[in-house]
DNA sequence: TTGGGAACGAACAAAAATGTATGTCAAAAC
DNA sequence: GTTTTGACATACATTTTTGTTCGTTCCCAA
């Protein structure tokens, strides 16, 4: 999010890649560690910073921040701030945010899916190298 | 796909997470830059590894041929040698990987309304600072 | 006997993502 | 006047991802 090289092959990469399909443009704006689990949090009900904070396991207050901003640049969620003090800020997800909500329910099963019938052994197996025919 | 460090708060958080949620077990499987790509070029036919590295723009052969290892490592494609001179080398689907072909249809969608309504600008665009109630 | 093409592997370098520690702000409670 | 609270900001360190360059192998054709 922050310095980033504008010229590198790798920013136009990301850039080209973008444009020329939807689904590259949709995986950087829902990609990331964090996104989709707040995007998840938030498709019952609105929360606050706190709340959000602690409801996502180990995630950094400089982390949540960041994420939080970027999903409300990109028009996924809503940030409505308190006039009270100390601040309450409270997020909720905007039409095009609950618009994402089958697709990643589809996406849930799929993954659940894939993990029961590979198993966490997957994320370390080897493919086998040579299949020649 | 290299060196990584195994007990690294990172290492852990993307474990963790993983292993909590779905959604996250399959955004590690097809996150990054050019695996749905390479997915969605294998969705309707199956291709040969030079086949693949000319239709992504800009994919260095390295980039392709880990990409294309994870996925065969998760099951999501499947890997052909034929033993001709020089070799040649065809990549397919797996039935789990077409699984993913009706979500990522509709993360296309998604991403092309969401491209069309708030525009290229929107990557650059900040949000308001403060809207206080 | 050199040269070629296909599909990589290895060493290295650059950039991006993520995490840690600490500081700020306002006003109200003590 | 010191402390407390929620929601960040800032500086910095670490880890991971992506990209660049070169080398390798296989056999056959020129």
């Amino acid at each position: 999010m922050s310095k980033r090289k504008e010229t590198s092959t790798n920013s136009l990469n990301k850039a080209i890649l973008s444009s020329f399909c939807g689904v590259v443009h949709a995986l950087d704006l829902i990609g990331g560690r964090w996104k989709l689990l707040i995007l998840y949090k938030l498709g019952t009900n609105r929360k606050r910073f706190s709340e959000l904070r602690d409801q996502l396991p180990n995630i950094s207050e400089r982390m949540l921040t960041l994420q939080l901003k970027e999903l409300q640049r990109d028009h996924l969620i809503k940030r409505t701030v308190y006039a009270e003090v100390p601040a309450r800020v409270e997020y909720e997800l905007t039409d095009t945010g609950m618009a994402l909500s089958p697709i990643w329910q589809d996406l849930e099963k799929w993954g659940e899916a894939h993990r029961k019938t590979f198993g966490a052994a997957a994320a370390t197996a080897q493919p086998d190298r040579l299949n020649a025919v």
